[in-house]
DNA sequence: GTGAAAGCGCTAACAG
DNA sequence: CTGTTAGCGCTTTCAC
């Protein structure tokens, strides 16, 4: 494999003589062309030490000239394993889960594994499809993103042993190893960190999706204003529609926050902390609190959940929460090859810190305070 | 050779005598059980019409009831197809490139298609190991973004006989079907749009790629100029370096255009009209021009290029030129599976027309004009 | 209608 | 060191 020598020959003849069975170049290829079988092919190509240096050499050899590419199919028949694991997401448009697929494909391609990616789109049905998809497959392990709904498509992965990580959100009940986001944490902290001065009403926009990130953060906000010292019901959670229209290619958008907040917030009625879900929420929020004459954060402190790209430029600047997406994905490509090489490994379960990025949306200025 | 005909009893039982060859539930494991041959089950299950009613009941409930998945591999094996695509994408950081993979998913997999998915990062070396993990593969076809700095990985593509279809960028010497945006129209349309009303100097920052869009663009930058009657030498074209830090999970971002904004803007030298390669520029320069006290559109109008999430919700909000990248991601499917279909049908490229979202940020306030 | 046999490309077990 | 044999799970002839 390492072995560059291409020989400098017309690789044009050779290509004609070579039997039209397939259009591939087989070992069988190599080894006629070599006088060889097969198997001592295999073994000079696996890099075996039962073959003569000559002999691998000349294999190597031919193997380049032949452009050979082993076939995968017939080498994971034989093994039993595929070299493949499936990662099962929701909705790339996430920049969170976005940017979770660099880290995971780098992560398995250096570790020679591909990745058959599986989009859900936030459809029951959709994953139930690509459940069967990756079972008929017969990927080496799974990393996926469930909807949380009904746990039945992964109930199956468990069942026909397949080693399965969930990522970001969890299903606790079947016992799969998990990464994710300490969520609470971090918007516990966030809020508390920005409440302190003075807030009275505090209002959080969710994503109405029952899954366990949007549970995480709003006991996140009441544990934040607990420890501030606001009263729980000064703490009110909205649930803002999530579009499940399948097919659009921007079901990520601060559109329908917008909206909702626009028919909530009035200059006389508003609260004087907005927690946002999202930093998309968080951007149509803020379009809302400005068309009605608000200011951020004088009137009202706007707090994001992401810190996508866009959240250090707007204006205010936006204060969220980092969250670490590329130590999710390569710890959980971690943990599911530790877990294909042992099965029954004890579980792990980890809960990655996110990173309070402190900007001028939760900014008290002095003027107000003094 | 195939003897162990497991008795149709508990399912316990049966999975126990089960010869330990394999976790998964063969044909074998249908057949034994049922007294058949593996081939009658084979064409039970494919539905062929040579097996009585009878039969072919009796096989389909022991199929459900052992819950048998057909084995992709040995399928594949034989039928030389393996029913999955390759997806090569730079980077899904890229909001259109995001919204193009659930596209290209939910298509391929109507189709019964696998995606495999490949991120280069805009490394060469990337791109590289990816058409090489592809052809080991055999994918069946390729969909992809090429980097377009050097063509040898794709050329590879081409010598294998694998189909190929390129997205957005396209490398004509090659040959390969193609679909992407007009960005060239796009650009002049837009920038002919608002440059009207009396721009006298116009900037385009541009990302430092040596592609085909970022070209597209520049053309369509002078094209848009000259059509409004503006000077050729009164264009300014700047490249934003472009980060290439592999690992990082943002790399597309503001930060770079808002620093090489920041540097050359001044409240005494700047254009009017400023055009951005892409959202995220224009965002960062947005941010450098507020900086100097600038104010879009009333000193410099700003011109985004592909309707982030985010451009609509900026203050003032900004103009760009949406792309379809749903009908480029299905387009391309399309064209992926016409080709694999007849390897030698005419060569396809098209380039879908991208829609201008005229917003706030290119629209002058008639107290100027009047 | 069903079964037996062969083979896809490769690897692992035995020879020699 | 190298060749032969067998078999991974499935589909495709070809008999019966």
């Amino acid at each position: 494999m390492h072995d560059e020598r291409a020989l400098p020959e017309r690789s044009t003849d050779t290509a004609m003589m070579r039997p039209q069975r397939s259009q591939r170049v087989t070992l069988r290829d190599i080894a006629a062309g070599l006088g060889l079988s097969v198997n001592t092919v295999s073994r000079a190509l696996a890099g075996k030490s039962q073959v003569s240096a000559a002999t691998r050499e000349a294999v190597l050899a031919e193997a380049q000239r032949l452009g050979y590419q082993p076939n995968s199919h017939a080498r994971l028949l034989v093994s039993g394993r595929t070299m493949v694991i499936g990662l099962v997401i929701t909705n790339p448009s996430n920049p969170f889960y976005a940017a979770l697929i660099p880290a995971v494909e780098r992560q398995c391609r250096s570790a020679g594994y591909s990745v058959l990616l599986l989009v859900t789109e936030e459809s029951e049905q959709s994953e139930e499809e690509a459940v069967q998809q990756l079972l008929r497959f017969g990927v080496d392990g799974v990393l996926g993103i469930p909807i949380q709904g009904r746990s039945d498509a992964w109930e199956r992965l468990a069942k026909a042993n397949v080693p399965v990580v969930l990522l970001s959100r969890d299903i606790p009940a079947l016992g799969f190893d998990f990464v994710g986001i300490d969520a609470e944490q971090g918007i516990a902290e966030a809020v508390r960190s920005a409440a302190g001065a003075g807030v009275r009403r505090a209002w959080l926009f969710e994503e109405d999706l029952e899954i366990s990130t949007v549970t995480a953060r709003i006991d996140g906000f009441h544990r934040g204003l607990a420890s501030a010292g606001i009263d729980r019901r000064d703490g009110l959670v909205i649930k803002v529609p999530t579009r499940r229209t399948h097919g659009a290619s921007l079901p990520w958008s601060p559109d329908d926050a917008h909206q909702m907040a626009a028919g909530l917030i009035t200059p006389d009625h508003h609260p004087d902390l907005v927690v946002a879900g999202n930093d998309y929420v968080a951007l149509g929020i803020l379009k809302a609190l400005h068309a009605c004459g608000l200011t951020v954060p004088d009137d009202v402190m706007l707090l994001g959940y992401g810190d996508h790209p866009f959240a250090a430029y707007l204006e205010p600047s936006l204060t969220t929460v980092r969250l670490p997406a590329d130590d999710v994905g390569t710890t959980a490509v971690d943990f599911l090859l530790t877990r294909i090489a042992d099965p029954s490994a004890p579980r792990r379960s980890v809960r990655l810190p996110p990173i309070l990025m402190a900007r001028e949306s939760t900014r008290r200025p002095d003027t107000r305070r003094t």
